[in-house]
DNA sequence: GGTAACTGGGTTTTT
DNA sequence: CCCAGTTACC
């Protein structure tokens, strides 16, 4: 046997970070300073010294991330066994593992379901509608929109807030309708336990509860000896709440974070969380992290002017050299795309590798443009962020079809799969809910009414998608389960998209995926907690050999890095948004997710302003307006970086004035 | 009273 | 793409 090396290639402070014993240990690391390698070390340490590994949790951002330091652990200790049995994953993973261990206790059905984001958003429109709040037209004041709803409510169960007190305060336009709007919480609330439905917030309550509780909490709790959590910064109250009941008083506990990192305080985080553990955890020992093992010193320059936050972390790296930052300065938005396309493609002939580049952006739509140009000149890209593949339509089909094989409870699937079919609109679909609501009356008679029910037009097609749903739940493995239910969308998804073929090879690749999965609730669940980031997430392997460019939000490449970095879209309004420039607290996220974008680079960052943008009155035609750059731009920066003045495009060449009049052809004889 | 098909305005970030 | 509003048809 030989001796692992967890610690090999630890600096010191990653090695206070992974050697530290007895009383809970807090390491601030800014970025690039090599925490996921400390955390890994640590877990590898543990593991040598003899902790069971089925007693250590490791909450992480994403699912991909625990997987990644576990199997690194797990070679650092040199038991890969090991790894299998630790527990890793993000807090609303192991919510729902734990959630489905103790679904009896929690008073839920044999089988429920996790509604996504969209779903909840489903099921708060549905509601809205039967409590009349829909915008009609005697309305003055609008009725806020679905959306919003779910933000706000979301808002308060994550930060433990009143919802009162949120849309007061969060949602000042919403305020003329709060007591509609709390009434319509409530009926969301009863609404998913009727229907035995789980929404992201609830996976987290329901741990909490389990916690809590005074005859299973401590059991609950009891099964691990060390908790480290991931990007503490990014916690919201409850899973704060979840960790405290983990580790009373913080023993074996361990927490990572940054809080000039904190990028996700709309979704009910606070990165003081992690700044106030010092006060909540006296007998803390903190760790701070700032040799930087990623970027070039002068990167580093301009992140440390831009970086904010409490702690005052100042990175510091040992490559030195490499050229300065550099600010382009393009004519407008299309130059801002050919540059950066330029710029990749350079960096390519000059045997830079597409995927150690990465185009970063504020929003999902920011890279449009690049999006065209760079399909123009066939440069291959994978875009993170922005449209996911489980928003598409037919793939919420295509689940909603799996949550109702084992859930025949779940109104929103079956709203879903309902409106589907031609002559069934919302509210003829909300009229067969009550219908196909579980009764003591078997599922096959409840179907026989809903037919009945259904407008005559509509009924051959009910009765199929029905039938359907009856032989995909009797077939014996979930890949065949889940082709039972493509075989039933088919013809419904023929008829409704124009661009079946991609959808339904979509689908198919989704049900070849379905056969390596246990069961189809696991595959289901799996598949919404941990959704593919991207299109190509799913094409699996072929594409994996590929050299590709990657596009993707600031905040989905948190964690990541690439030799190169392109920031496009410097201008205020842009990036920062002009969404966030109202608040104070909204613009200090908006710079701690720049310091975000910038420190992903290794070699080379370059940040793009296009110095006009579509005018806002007039967009759609050619009416520009000078843009403003980016306010995070200050002198401060600018003294680190390299401008680079663009000049304008070459003015295209003046069209021809002609006399000639040339006729459209009347195509008379088409008509005749 | 309801649906389908179209038009026109708005569009942050995600477990 | 989502959503609301309009219109033509059942």
């Amino acid at each position: 046997m030989f001796e692992p090396e967890w610690d090999a290639g630890l600096d010191d402070a990653q090695l206070a970070a992974a050697a530290h014993s007895g009383g809970p240990l807090v390491v601030l690391a800014g970025a690039g300073t090599g925490k996921t390698r400390a955390l890994t070390a640590r877990v590898a340490r543990l593991l040598a010294h003899g902790a069971d590994p089925s007693r250590v949790l490791l909450l992480t951002f994403t699912r991909r991330a625990a997987a990644d330091m576990l199997a690194r652990a797990a070679v650092l200790c040199g038991d890969r066994r090991a790894a299998g049995k630790l527990w890793g994953g993000t807090f609303h993973a192991v919510a729902h593992r734990l959630v489905s261990q103790y679904q009896e206790v929690l008073g839920l059905p044999s089988e429920f379901s996790v509604l996504d984001q969209a779903d909840a958003r489903d099921l708060m429109d549905l509601l809205r509608h039967d409590h009349g709040l829909a915008n009609s037209a005697g309305n003055s004041e609008r009725f806020p929109r679905a959306d919003t709803l779910v933000d706000a409510y979301s808002r308060s169960v994550n930060t433990g807030v009143p919802a009162r007190d949120v849309i007061a305060g969060e949602f000042p336009w919403c305020e003329p309708h709060t007591d509609r709007m709390l009434d319509l919480f409530r009926a969301y609330m009863a609404r998913k336990r009727a229907g035995g439905l789980l929404d992201f917030d609830d996976l987290l309550l329901a741990w909490r509860s389990l916690l809590r509780d005074n005859t299973i909490g401590a059991t609950v709790a009891g099964q691990w000896d060390h908790v480290l959590v991931d990007e503490y910064q990014d916690v919201n109250q409850v899973q704060v709440d979840i960790v405290a009941l983990l580790c009373p008083d913080g023993a074996g506990l361990t927490v990572v974070g940054d809080d000039a990192q904190a990028i996700y305080g709309f979704r009910g985080a606070d990165a003081a969380h992690l700044t106030d553990l010092t006060g909540t955890l006296p007998d803390a020992t903190v760790v701070r992290l700032e040799r930087n093992f990623r970027s070039r010193q002068p990167l580093l320059d301009l992140a440390n002017v831009v970086r904010p936050g409490e702690v005052a972390l100042q990175l510091h790296s040992d490559r030195a050299g490499g050229p300065r930052p550099r600010l382009v300065r393009c004519y407008d938005a299309p130059a801002e795309a050919r540059l950066v396309a330029d710029a990749v493609l350079e960096a390519v002939e000059a045997g830079r590798r597409l995927r150690d580049q990465a185009v970063l952006m504020r929003a999902g739509h920011h890279s449009d443009l690049l999006e065209i140009e760079l399909s123009a000149r066939r440069v291959p890209f994978v875009k993170f962020g922005g449209l996911k593949f489980l928003e598409a339509a037919h793939v919420k089909d295509f689940l909603a079809g799996l949550r109702l094989l084992d859930n025949s409870a779940d109104e929103i699937a079956w709203f879903r799969l309902l409106r589907l079919h031609d002559g069934i609109g919302p509210a003829r679909a909300r009229d067969l809910l009550g219908v196909l609501r579980p009764t003591e009356a078997r599922a096959d008679d409840r179907h026989a009414d809903a037919v009945a029910a259904a407008p005559a037009g509509s009924r051959l097609k009910l009765n199929a998608t029905l039938e359907g749903i009856t032989t995909a739940r009797a077939a014996a493995t979930p890949a065949d389960r889940a082709a039972g239910v493509v075989a039933l969308l088919r013809p419904l998804l023929i008829r409704r998209y124009p661009d079946h073929p991609t959808r339904l090879d979509d689908l198919d690749r989704l049900v070849a995926a379905a056969a390596s999965t246990p069961t189809l609730a696991e595959y289901v669940a799996t598949l919404t907690l941990d959704p593919p980031n991207s299109t190509s997430e799913l094409a699996g392997p072929p594409h994996l050999d590929e050299d590709y460019l990657t596009l993707s939000t600031v905040h989905s490449a948190k964690g990541l890095e690439w030799d190169s970095v392109h920031v496009i879209g410097l201008v205020d309004g842009g990036f920062p948004s002009d969404l966030a420039l109202a608040s104070h607290t909204g613009l200090a996220e908006e710079q701690r997710l720049f310091y975000v974008a910038l420190t992903r680079a290794r070699d080379d960052l370059s940040l793009y302003t296009p110095l006009r943008m579509p005018h806002q009155r007039y967009s759609g035609s050619d009416r520009h307006s000078l843009a403003p750059p980016s306010r995070f731009l200050t002198d401060a920066a600018l003294d680190t970086l390299d401008v680079v003045e663009v000049a304008p495009p070459a003015t295209a060449p003046k069209r021809a004035v002609t006399t000639a009049r040339v006729a459209i052809p009347q195509l008379d004889d088409l008509w005749a």
